[in-house]
DNA sequence: TACAAAATAATCGCTTACGATATAATCGTA
DNA sequence: TACGATTATATCGTAAGCGATTATTTTGTA
């Protein structure tokens, strides 16, 4: 048992830093999504709308790696909260329309800012930002998951 | 709106980047994890008892970096499945001590192996791994969340 | 044109996560 | 020694995530 510790040690694992990287920084925009009213998940659904105005539900899984189930108890949400409307697609009934009501633009400017702040507040350098953000994409590809 | 897409893309975000590619090894951990009969959090746990053997809750939580309102529900999943014991210590009662049995134990060499399997599945070479989880561990030291 | 196959969301069940609070044991100190 | 503060775990509420299934619509083709 003491002498294999290597292979199996949590810390080791790319995997574990993963996911502690990402819960890390999660954590960290939670402050500055609050006043909008929005949680990481239905932030980066905005994300795209504010890029895109409207989107089916398909297209944002696409987009955002979650799949209907996850997507639509959130959209529903954004939806009470006056930032989307959901409408079925007059061509396609089967495809669901999400598309930014003016209060979900809104939001857009107050966001702007968000993930500057966040790069200051970790104390994250331009530069290694960057080079990370690289890897990660490099390690989707990889893996067969690019974009 | 077209003309600041680059500051809110969602493919720009450092944060996406961490949250898709952690979503991504933990699905790809799932095949190999199912026949042990352990979820992600469940085995990342596991993990840290195959090197310790014995800890309670809040050590774990702080080697995990969850807390006991996620701990506690998944401790009593392993203690169900055979694989831990759950008592308080005597020496100070408010103490849940996590312990490993003999069938917690044996999943150790079944679990040996995985990791391996992951970064050949992932096409990651094991330079690139390394780099990667290098960057990783400076990010959350810059970050404050020093391990 | 029927009708099986495919596509699209939605629903269900289960397991994290995490903030806030509760409960119980221990500690520090007046 | 009382008793307030602290510590350790558990509980509760809410929101993801995801696999599997379902319901509905559309498509492809015999």
């Amino acid at each position: 048992m003491k002498d294999d510790k290597g292979a199996l040690l949590l810390e080791n694992q790319l995997c574990f830093r993963l996911y502690s990287a990402s819960k890390e920084i999660v954590r960290r925009y939670k402050p500055y999504l609050d006043p909008l009213g929005l949680t990481y998940t239905q932030y980066i659904a905005m994300m795209v709308l504010w890029a895109e105005e409207s989107m089916n539900v398909s297209e944002l899984g696409a987009r955002l790696r979650l799949d209907s189930s996850t997507l639509t108890p959130l959209l529903k949400k954004l939806e009470a909260a006056g930032y989307v409307t959901r409408e079925r697609s007059h061509e396609d009934e089967r495809v669901m329309v999400i598309t930014l009501t003016d209060a979900g633009r809104d939001l857009h400017d107050r966001a702007m800012g968000v993930p500057m702040c966040i790069m200051t507040d970790m104390h994250i350098d331009p530069e290694s930002g960057i080079e990370l953000g690289k890897m990660l994409d490099k390690f989707m590809e990889q893996a067969g998951q690019p974009e």
